[in-house]
DNA sequence: CCTAATCTCTAGTAGGATAGTAGGGATTAG
DNA sequence: CTAATCCCTACTATCCTACTAGAGATTAGG
């Protein structure tokens, strides 16, 4: 699958920002602080997900980023999409093909068994699976 | 997914070698024109994938390559892998994530998911496939 | 043995993508 | 008004991809 370093980047912001729920802006610099990202590189991407509309923002002093939907409505497809572009399309220099070849088909089956996890996982999903994780840690830690 | 080209190249590769099912090896020069692949560039995919078992060679007149195991054994994963290394493994600067994140999980089931249709997917099946699409064009072409 | 046809091996390379950095401008809370 | 923040444009080093070049090793057939 192969994602980029700022595609997982994107989804550890975006994960930042659904895990606190927060309605309050949070500051560019926490984000890149707590998930260990380049705060100016962290500024570019963060962009691109506000005019993908799935971020807002506020500037200014006590300014910051915050979702702009719920986070069981922004899904890991949508992110990755938004910011390494669609998983297949480009560069195919093999649209000449005879017409008769295997291998499109396959990569439909690819494309719709990919989608199959990462457009069914939300935030939400993926918060509350590390709620759990962390519970249970806590619990170990306990005994 | 993004297959870089030399894997696409690979798998079309493979295809034609196990396509015409000669034992008879074939030459780099004429899998290159049939499948429209830069020759020299396709020399050193064939030999990639000749040490990695799938293939085999004999050089001299009337050499060229052939298949090293038979096409029901030969996965599109396999040279995929083969040809573009592991599916995500190399480059993760997160391993020192806090222990509770919950990506490497749904890294994983992209993972399961890819391998579904990759790892099950045979030459063998694919030459299937493209003979049965080939006898319905042709029922389509005498009607 | 000789020769022509093939595979094999080592280098190199142009162009694009990735992963950033730099510096200032626009906006807003207090 | 000022300090804190987001916003915007440009730049860059490094790596990767998709090749190309050229010569060496091996084999079939005569």
């Amino acid at each position: 699958m192969d994602v980029s370093v700022k595609g997982e980047y994107a989804l550890r912001a975006v994960f930042e920002l659904s895990r606190n729920g927060d309605p309050q802006p949070v500051k560019i610099a926490k984000i890149a602080e707590s998930q260990k990202i380049p705060q100016k590189f962290l500024e570019m991407i963060l962009a691109q997900l506000k005019q993908g509309g799935y971020l807002g923002s506020r500037r200014g002093a006590d300014g910051g980023y915050f979702l702009a939907k719920p986070p069981d409505q922004i899904t890991v497809g949508d992110i990755l999409r938004q910011i390494d572009g669609p998983f297949q399309a480009p560069k195919r220099p093999f649209e000449n093909e005879p017409g008769d070849s295997p291998f499109p088909e396959m990569w439909e089956r690819v494309e719709r068994a990919l989608s199959c996890v990462v457009d069914r996982t939300t935030f939400a999903d993926l918060v509350e699976r590390w709620r759990q994780k962390r519970a249970k840690r806590v619990l170990n830690w306990q005994i």
